[in-house]
DNA sequence: TGACAAGTGTTGCCTAGGCAATTAAAGTCA
DNA sequence: TGACTTTAATTGCCTAGGCAACACTTGTCA
């Protein structure tokens, strides 16, 4: 039972003050997140975007598949493809035809891949308790709990159209 | 005076789960806000980042240069270069090298640019409301306040390394 | 069985950003 | 003045994602 979303009022075509936008701001913090991952990452040869589908791989017991890890990443499945190339190429991972269903690639985890991932958990626990310095668990959860509502609204304004 | 940042104990590198994640329920937020707005832009022949040179050449009285629009959106000279050779092919904006300094180049909005930007506004205001439906004045300011924080703590550890 | 639909992976072409090298112009200073 | 530095813009090469077309399987159903 999805109940009716009425819109806010807070933002006006007038007078639209970036610094006002939650957008804008919501921006701000991505790229800082992005950019302190990629640093602390590059170290591993990894990338802000390339740690998902190999955590996938790790969590899913050693391999997935590319339409499986495209979903996982909300991501095209062209996109994905070309992601597993890069990864492939670093020796990261490596793709096998399934034999059960031909169309089916399955991609996993290499020995170096495994390795590459040990410490990923860990920087990524470190970038986000650095930007959230200062903040009280109150905050955080509430902090939480606003993205989360806002997630669903956003989801729900995509199945109306 | 930068007061000194201790960072928060929230995310431990076991059991970093996803749906807990700020980081990465801001991606999310992130990703639905820019799907709607490049929906209801592309009527107008625009893209999310588009507008935002446009708007700044606008408010800016109808000019600027590259290089003034590269550190207005924090972006690439060179991205700014070629984002700007997108809007320049479709008509919206137009170069004309500087008699005064003749290393810069100004970019003006076109008659059509105008046009095009005269709905934006309208457009993004809908999309941020629309994604705030449900919260209260209060939720929404203390959102910003929370992610002006977040703002803040990150451009510090940037300039720290 | 055979047509058809649906799922899987890849590729081409597009926008988009980062980094580095290059060229040209302007400013600085001995 | 001439050497040096800085700034401006562009370009090449890289990662990255979206959309559409394609080929190949698999499942479904008349």
């Amino acid at each position: 039972m999805p109940r009716i979303s009425i819109p806010a009022d807070f933002y006006r075509p007038s007078a639209y003050c970036a610094e006002e936008s939650v957008g804008y701001l919501m921006k701000r913090v991505q790229m800082s997140i992005v950019y302190q991952a990629d640093k602390r990452l590059a170290e591993h040869g990894l990338t802000s975007a390339q740690w998902g589908p190999l955590m996938r791989m790790k969590i899913a017991g050693g391999g997935s598949t590319v339409a499986e890890l495209a979903r996982w990443m909300q991501v095209d499945a062209g996109a994905m493809t070309r992601l597993l190339d890069r990864l492939e190429k670093k020796g990261l991972c490596k793709r096998v035809r399934s034999t059960e269903d031909r169309r089916v690639v399955r991609v996993e985890l290499t020995r170096k891949g495994e390795t590459a991932m040990a410490e990923v958990p860990a920087v990524l626990a470190e970038v986000m308790n650095a930007h959230l310095a200062g903040f009280s668990k109150t905050e955080w959860n509430a902090l939480k709990t606003y993205l989360q509502r806002m997630v669903e609204t956003g989801d729900a304004l995509r199945e109306k159209g």
